[in-house]
DNA sequence: TTTTACTCTTGATAAAAATCAAGAAGTTAT
DNA sequence: ATAACTTCTTGATTTTTATCAAGAGTAAAA
């Protein structure tokens, strides 16, 4: 069983053999170091679960570089403006290490539901997920202060620290680099 | 033809007649200024689509209220973790004014499905543009400073500041209610 | 290896925003 | 109408956070 399908297994009551007809859609894909997954004006036509390696999400504006997101094993990686209404991302997704992803393409994708009645419920509990998700981010950018933000942060996702650029995990926070650096120095005393 | 009807029909790619179908599971129901659409620790059983009146979904911490949203007509009400993972929320739905709302019961909801085969598929895409919202707003608080989310705000939603007490928009917009009323000062010189 | 980029840290300073406190205006209740 | 609440504003001050600038450490490239 790949940890795709150990993903689907455990997040959506399916049975074992729509697991393996789901998964049968995914392939295996990979991004070296650098490369894009999407860039900013694109369309995104593809969904893919991330298998390993490190993925970030941002947007270019004229003054700086904000991270959205860092993607590490286990999330899906797409551009949902892109799959769902046909419409450009202002995202650039960008592997952070060469990546291993399981992919699929939006036409496959939308196949799904013809030969799995339930793909539909599924989809919509999983953005509903995501959704949930989002909105306890926000309380958290709207309710806490930085040093706060740090703290909850670090908490849940210590591993990151060491493998990415500092400078965008203070970015995704919402405050800039020297602001993460004083932080993790005051904590350490 | 009711504004709920009216909202299906724009958002929506469905026949006339599931639109009636559809429109004909929610109740008009009523709020009374200051009345609860639910309270922190309950589990939401009900959706609703917002037709008159303003509404304030709101989180109460130990040090403060955080408003998270600020609903009016032709947004919908709901806890989605409540109807979707039947968990108990975080948040506080209060009217702010006498509210009218059209309100379906989760269990009606859910039986939808059943009759509109399509139904899955809307829910789907309809709660994958709440996700690319709240994406955005995400976006604002962590690349705006306040007078650039103030001003965007306002842009977008005048009225709202001769309906609703400022500190909640202030609330809305993470910062506090002194932080706002300098900056319309400012705005206005 | 040497050079060239990054990345992170640190200090000094400036700007932004929060806090505290008081008072003015407007609402609601009695 | 008066009193009791709220809400908003304003000023003074403090705290938080950003900006600017320089240097140290690391990694990648020539």
């Amino acid at each position: 069983m790949t940890v795709l399908e150990q993903y689907i297994h455990s997040y959506f009551g399916v049975t074992l053999d729509d697991i393996s007809k789901i998964s049968s859609y995914f392939q295996l894909t990979t991004l070296n170091k650098g490369d894009y997954f999407l860039k900013a004006g694109q369309i995104c036509n593809k969904l893919s679960f991330h298998k390993s390696g490190l993925i970030r999400v941002y947007v270019a504006t004229e003054k700086k570089e904000v991270t959205q997101w860092i993607s590490t094993q286990g999330y899906f990686v797409t551009d949902l403006a892109g799959i769902m209404f046909n419409k450009p991302t202002k995202y650039n997704i960008q592997a952070l290490t060469d990546c291993e992803l399981y992919t699929i393409k939006t036409d496959d994708y939308n196949r799904i539901g013809n030969f799995i009645p339930k793909w539909h419920q599924l989809e919509k509990l999983f953005i509903a997920r995501c959704f949930t998700f989002l909105e306890d981010r926000i309380f958290m950018l709207l309710s806490m202060t930085a040093a706060e933000r740090y703290k909850l942060f670090f908490e849940n996702q210590k591993e990151l620290f060491n493998q990415v650029p500092l400078q965008y995990i203070a970015s995704m926070l919402g405050m800039t680099p020297e602001t993460l650096s004083r932080l993790r120095k005051k904590k350490l005393e």
